[in-house]
This record gives structure tokens, C-alpha cells and sequence, in this order.
DNA sequence: AGCCAGGGTCTGC
DNA sequence: GCAGACCATGGC
């Protein structure tokens, strides 16, 4: 990876391989915007960016160095070899398509109580709709930053909400669940440190003490908020396309990374036309 | 108009 | 353990 500071704004190139469309648009996250062809608008933290790509190129707009550093580098995991991961796991033919036609997705480092939240609210909703409610929530209950955009209002500021002071988000029977997911985590019953910290199955347990968490959003949690890249949410897509693809399950080298996979997989199977 | 959406809970076997 | 109804809402 190549980093030029120039001007006010942050440039990379040379990561093999990106798409930032790829990336933004797969799913994995909710708080973005496409302004035009390949330029998107987003808040991560109390930091709002325009990010566009232009080939290999990668512009950070009105970002300086240590912004850069601290944010956007860690938010990408630039520094982690996504070759060499496909290398590990693209060794069949049907990941090796699968990897080559999704080769620039990459897993996102998002906070840990965001992701939860916005994959509570994704349960049987579609992406539309649930980017809707995560902007409602936001803009009602977050921060604001500059005009126009807020942060991701944090969990103890949930917590003391009521179902009706949610109304206003139209997320339906979800709304409830929010709510128990930002108490649990404002009063200790469950510990996001603890779920940082330990096993997969106990990590995975922990979140699912959360109503409204089951088997696929803690799956979503942990690989999404908690960088477990050996997680492997299963979706109606993921099950549809596994049941043709894989029916006797992973190949035992795709696990160690099976989140990464899994995204190959879905984005194959759920945008390419010769799935 | 009616189906479906990156599911989970609750109930009944 | 597993199947099926039900859950709010809106996009298409």
C-alpha cells in the first residue's frame, strides 16, 4: 500500500485487491451513501468522510494524516494481505470463481455495539429499508458531527429510551429488541469486553443472552464488530447457495477465514448471472 | 395486490 | 431437536 498526503486530502493505492463499491455495497454495513459512480459518503466514529476510487486509486477526501491513521486504515484493515488469504482459501474451482469475481470486497473493522444494533434491525428486512431505520436512529438519538450527520448514538443512550420514544424509526417488532440489546450491555449482563475476549462459542453465547440475537445476527456480530473472520453467518442466500455449491459443507481450508468466504460466496451467488 | 426481505421467538409435537 | 405461525413495515 502507497499513502500520499496531498493537499488536504489522504490518497491510497497499490492495495490488491479493493473495491471500495464492492466493499460498501456488500452488506456488511449500513451508514453508507453512493453520491455518484464509486464515491460514497459515510460516518465511522465521530468522523465523516467522502471516499472516492478512481482505479487503483483511492481518495480520502478533507483527511490528514493522523485522521487516516487512526481511522480509515484500522476501518479497512489495509494492512492485512487479502492475497495471501485467497490464496489459503480460493483452492477449488467453485472458490476460486467465487473469490475472483468478489475479489475486492474486504471485512470492515466496525464498532461492536453499531453492528449489533443494525444487525438486530436486519432481521427479515432488506438492505433498503434497514439503512432507512439506521439513519432514523441516528439522526434521532446520535450525536451531531456536521451538518447533516450524526453519530451512532451509543448504548447507554438507548437504554433509557422507551418502545414509544423508538416509534419514530418504523422498525416494527424490532424495536423492542433494540431496546433490550443497548439494556443488557448498558447494565453488564452482557459484557462486549467478555465477548472480545473469549472463545468463539462463548462469545457467541453471550450475544445470543440479547433477545432478538440468534444463531445468524451473532454470527453477523462477531465478524462484522468483533474481527472474528472465522465466523460464517448463514443467511437464506448463504443456505440456498451452499445447498448447491457445498452441500457436504466448507472445505476445511476455507475456515480459518470462513467470514471471507463467506462474502465471495454470497456476493457470487447473489449478483453474478452464472451462479 | 401480494410477495418477500442478510431472522428470532414462541408454541406444539 | 424441529416445523410452523407470527411478528411490523415498506420496496418492488
Amino acid at each position: 500500500m502507497k499513502v500520499i498526503y496531498k493537499g488536504r486530502d489522504t490518497l491510497v493505492s497499490g492495495v490488491s485487491p479493493f473495491s471500495l463499491k464492492q466493499t460498501l455495497d456488500c452488506g456488511q454495513c449500513f451508514r453508507w451513501d453512493e453520491l455518484e459512480e464509486n464515491t460514497f459518503v459515510g460516518v465511522v466514529g465521530n468522523t465523516v468522510c467522502k471516499i472516492q476510487q478512481i482505479d487503483g486509486e483511492v481518495t480520502f477526501f478533507d483527511t490528514d494524516k493522523q485522521t487516516f491513521e487512526k481511522v480509515w486504515k484500522n476501518y479497512f484493515d489495509f494492512d492485512l494481505d487479502y492475497n495471501k488469504i485467497r490464496e489459503e482459501i480460493c483452492k477449488d474451482d467453485i472458490m476460486k470463481r467465487a473469490g475472483n469475481y468478489a475479489s475486492g470486497i474486504r471485512i470492515l473493522k466496525q464498532d461492536a455495539w453499531e453492528t449489533i444494533c443494525s444487525f438486530i434491525i436486519s432481521q427479515n428486512n432488506n438492505i433498503k429499508r434497514i439503512k432507512g431505520i439506521v439513519k432514523r436512529l441516528c439522526d434521532t438519538f446520535g450525536d451531531p458531527i456536521i451538518e447533516g450527520y450524526n453519530t451512532f448514538p451509543d448504548y447507554n443512550r438507548i437504554a433509557k429510551l422507551s418502545i414509544e420514544d423508538l416509534a419514530p424509526l418504523r422498525s416494527g417488532f424490532r424495536a423492542k429488541y433494540i431496546l433490550d440489546a443497548a439494556q443488557k450491555i448498558s447494565n453488564g449482563e452482557v459484557d462486549l469486553e467478555r465477548v472480545a475476549n473469549s472463545s468463539y462459542d462463548d462469545a457467541k453465547a453471550e450475544l445470543m443472552k440479547i433477545c432478538g440475537i440468534g444463531n445468524k445476527v451473532a454470527d453477523c456480530a462477531l465478524l462484522y464488530g468483533f474481527y472474528r473472520l472465522e465466523a460464517f453467518p448463514e443467511d437464506v442466500w448463504i443456505k440456498r447457495a451452499m445447498a448447491r455449491l457445498y452441500p457436504d459443507g466448507l472445505p476445511e481450508n476455507c475456515k480459518r477465514y470462513a467470514g471471507i468466504a463467506q462474502q465471495y460466496i454470497f456476493h457470487y451467488a447473489r449478483t453474478s448471472e452464472e451462479f
